[in-house]
DNA sequence: CAATAAATAGAATAAAAATTCCATACTTAT
DNA sequence: ATAAGTATGGAATTTTTATTCTATTTATTG
């Protein structure tokens, strides 16, 4: 045997892996060309499965291993599960981590908050389904007037919602609650409420879905995947998963949602007109 | 127990878990809850590893994998491997998908923000220096009243820096321009005020931070790189630079600068009392 | 065409992981 | 306040999975 060190990386392995398949007899060649074809399968499978699906036995599929500068297949497969995790990371385990080491300073959390806000934006990238936004997009774009309602941490992006309609003439009122005042009048039979909550879910928010909906409204509901109440009044829910870090969140993924919502509910009256 | 079927894709898991965290106990909450925003680390992960990161046993992990249907957590896991390989080709194409649906469509249009709010973010790690940032903070933590100015698209990035405040008893001001009313009155010397405003700049935030200024009070901008007003009147300067989708722009960035800084100056003064 | 080395298959063993069980702590209703 | 019913933590057990060993086959070379 030749090389000693394991590859590290992804793109250390995929090397290593070009660099080894000449010359190399019949079953580890085919160890190989399998792993070069499925090298994503490594992550989820044992050693029997991709054998098998290898056309070798698992002890060649072990030396194959070997040969590549692991020392076994837990050792390889790591790799590739931790490469996996990297896009999901624990984050209360890493913020306990960076108490641990003591390092709160300000540039840390910033760095936690970016990342946290990518992974909230891969999430809705892949966890929003095209129907669903568009049968809300489709309600909200037909609806003679548009309510927002989103209170505590939920009330940026609602007023964010408020100022994009207002910038497109859309006709929408925000319920700020500002003065206490009983919003209820204005909410009339064939207009839509979006209702922006996350756990804890606000009593206010709730409360005002709930009327609407009696008094005939179709509701848009942005909020967390965990059971949200606003799921039991037949809301059209748009879930979206933020990532906390520590007790707050940087609400990329909602806020992105919210925009690209109003900004297709405006395309949507644009091309009604004409 | 009430025998279920256990969720056979994703959807249904969702779902399942959705409609089964209400009046869940303790520790299977802890565990609904960690999976929720964990899910894919299903996949890769082992018993051990997952309960140890929801900060339970592997036994209560073991009895929410029956609750939510299933024989086990090998059971549970086969799903999340099975569905593994199709989510593999990743990010990059499940946007190109979100994209393919049509050019103005709103999935299309969320891929777009999704896009804008990712390059906001990595612009914003790298240009924002970490001794500017300290500074800032320091600064803040030392005030005795914050106050809070930013309007129009700036406003919800106000409206979450003085959620967080209030959250964490830090004593400030939201100057939010309800009834039109003049607020400088409230503004005393030795206090802080956070402005923030972007192109084109709104004349009341420049208003009330230049006025502040001339009483005394140390300026914390977040603005946007070119030629801000604020420059020139002394201000500590935060420059973001965010990514627009046509006359709109995701605030990812803005809004996890904001955060980040206020979670900073609450460690801040949790530690200056102790 | 031996003689030797390398490669392989399959069984045996070791290690790790999942799953169950049970004593104890906690809730809830009376 | 107490008993009945749940929920929990931790250890014990079972099952699965990785790894090693060895007899046998296959290739290589003088």
């Amino acid at each position: 045997m030749i090389e000693q060190t394991a590859p590290a990386t992804l793109e250390e392995f995929n090397q290593r892996l070009a660099e080894m398949s000449d010359g190399l007899p019949k079953r580890l060649r085919q160890c190989a060309e399998f792993i070069a074809q499925n090298t994503d399968r490594i992550a989820v499978s044992t050693v029997a499965e991709l054998s098998r699906s290898a056309g070798v036995q698992p002890s060649a599929f072990m030396r194959f291993c070997q040969l590549m500068g692991f020392s076994g297949f837990s050792e390889m497969q790591k790799i590739f599960r931790e490469t996996y995790a990297q896009k999901w990371p624990d984050y209360a385990t890493r913020l306990e981590n960076l108490r641990a080491t003591g390092d709160d300073s300000p540039s840390a959390l910033l760095a936690e908050f970016v990342e946290a806000g990518r992974l909230s934006l891969e999430n809705l990238a892949s966890s929003i389904s095209p129907e669903v936004l568009e049968d809300a997009v489709a309600i909200l774009a037909a609806a003679p007037m548009i309510h927002i309602a989103g209170f505590r941490r939920a009330f940026p992006v609602a007023s964010y919602l408020s100022y994009a309609f207002e910038k497109m003439d859309i006709p929408a009122v925000l319920h700020d609650g500002v003065g206490k005042l009983n919003p209820r009048h204005a909410i009339r039979k064939g207009d839509v409420v979006i209702a922006i909550t996350f756990a804890p879910y606000s009593q206010e928010t709730i409360e005002l879905a709930t009327y609407a909906r009696g008094v005939g409204c179709e509701i848009v509901a942005i909020t967390d995947t965990m059971s949200s109440p606003l799921r039991k009044i037949d809301a059209q829910v748009l879930a979206v998963s933020e990532v906390d870090v520590g007790a707050f969140r940087a609400l990329s993924g909602t806020i992105s949602l919210a925009i690209s919502m109003a900004v297709a509910i405006g395309a949507r009256r644009d091309a009604a007109l004409q």
